[in-house]
DNA sequence: CCTCTTACCTACTCGTGAGTAAGAATACGG
DNA sequence: CCGTATTCTTACTCACGAGTAGGTAAGAGG
């Protein structure tokens, strides 16, 4: 008569699923891709193999749901944190806020993503990119609003989109050093990107700094 | 009696052992070390399966030869471009010429060491991260020496490793847009990062720019 | 010409892990 | 109470790739 007695038993497709991804999120992102296992998957979200097969179809195809599911989580989370009417550096400010909360509340999503962003070979690794161009292409398009305002000359508004690059490369770079060093709170780390990627570091030992009050 | 048949025979060691960590940093660069097969290794070097096994030991231990070998170049490389009498900000701006030089004339170099930074795992992550710390490290010097002149206060003061950690990630991150868009020169892609570290992108707008010889 | 070392290869073993076949157990509609 | 769809498992197959056993041949030194 007790419906609990050692495993909860024949759960819908859609609980089964997140329970799956929840799992392989968690050991892609301790072993990283080729290290984890299909058997340790099945093992930590207390389902036999075949149902992640059925599911979730190859290795491949439930890293890839892994990637969807957790960039979605860390764009929706940035774009939610942004007012677009705002001015641009303080809409830089809010995103970069927003991406190291997300990061602090979601070590293991972060690992995943970032982990395998450099190791190419997989066809997994367009799924990858294609989420880290979008982050490139959401900073250039503020910087470039910038440079278009400012009237930079043509050579300089090229840059733009390298220096976006050279930005998220930064802000990832970052995150994990913050993750070694996770007594700094949150606001801390995201001003100290923020007076780097706007102020430089040789204004911020002049005294100069960015502060959102001063829009 | 014509000593050359089809394979060069009978190579010393030394030689011998050169060619295949050649063919092993061309192989793990266009794979990743999972990717990557001993038995491709052996045929890229030109030389059978034992010959590898014998001189350089387990996949493991030739991985860890290749990250040394190239990891010492890139080092050496920096290095040898920075002159430690000048002042902070042309050491700065000579390192980074020194690195996208490197970069440029080694890419398959960069890419075995960049790729694997990352993705933890294998007891080689020691290896690189190893000689990613070196690197922020030396950035590390170069900004805290700055801060102490300046007299910038404590908490500023902690934040320079931080900083150096965005830096180096910025550098990487830049360094792998580079090669997608190879037409950009060495010098450019350079100035830009050393304003964006320097300046920050705020200042640039404003058409304040660092240059090497206003020091 | 004999011996010893070093360079070198063919052809294996064998563990591991992705993916599957075949069917058992449970709900549910008629 | 009977078919039928869905959930779920045990127990396999099978390829691939790291690492090796065992042996050949070529030069060096006597």
């Amino acid at each position: 008569m007790s419906v609990e007695d050692k495993r909860v038993k024949r759960l819908p497709r859609e609980v089964r699923e997140k329970q799956i991804l929840d799992a392989a999120v968690r050991v892609f992102s301790e072993h990283g891709y080729h290290e984890a296992s299909m058997d340790e998957v099945s093992e930590v979200a207390g389902v036999s193999k075949p149902m992640i097969y059925a599911y979730l179809g190859s290795k491949e195809d439930l890293f890839a749901a892994c990637i969807r599911r957790e960039a979605g989580l860390l764009m929706e989370a940035i774009a939610g944190g942004v007012d677009p009417d705002l001015a641009p550096d303080m809409q830089l400010w809010m995103g970069l806020r927003s991406f190291f909360e997300f990061v602090a509340s979601n070590k293991q999503s972060w690992r995943v993503l970032h982990r395998q962003v450099i190791s190419q070979g997989g066809p997994f690794s367009e799924e990858v990119l294609a989420m880290r161009t979008r982050a490139i292409n959401l900073v250039d398009a503020l910087l470039s609003r910038v440079a278009t305002k400012k009237g930079m000359d043509d050579h300089a508004q090229k840059s733009t989109e390298a220096m976006s690059a050279a930005l998220v490369g930064a802000g990832e770079s970052l995150a994990d050093w913050w993750l070694d060093h996770p007594a700094v709170p949150t606001r801390t780390v995201a001003s100290w990107l923020m007076n780097l990627a706007w102020m430089g570091f040789g204004d911020m030992v002049e005294g100069n700094v960015w502060t959102p009050s001063a829009h």
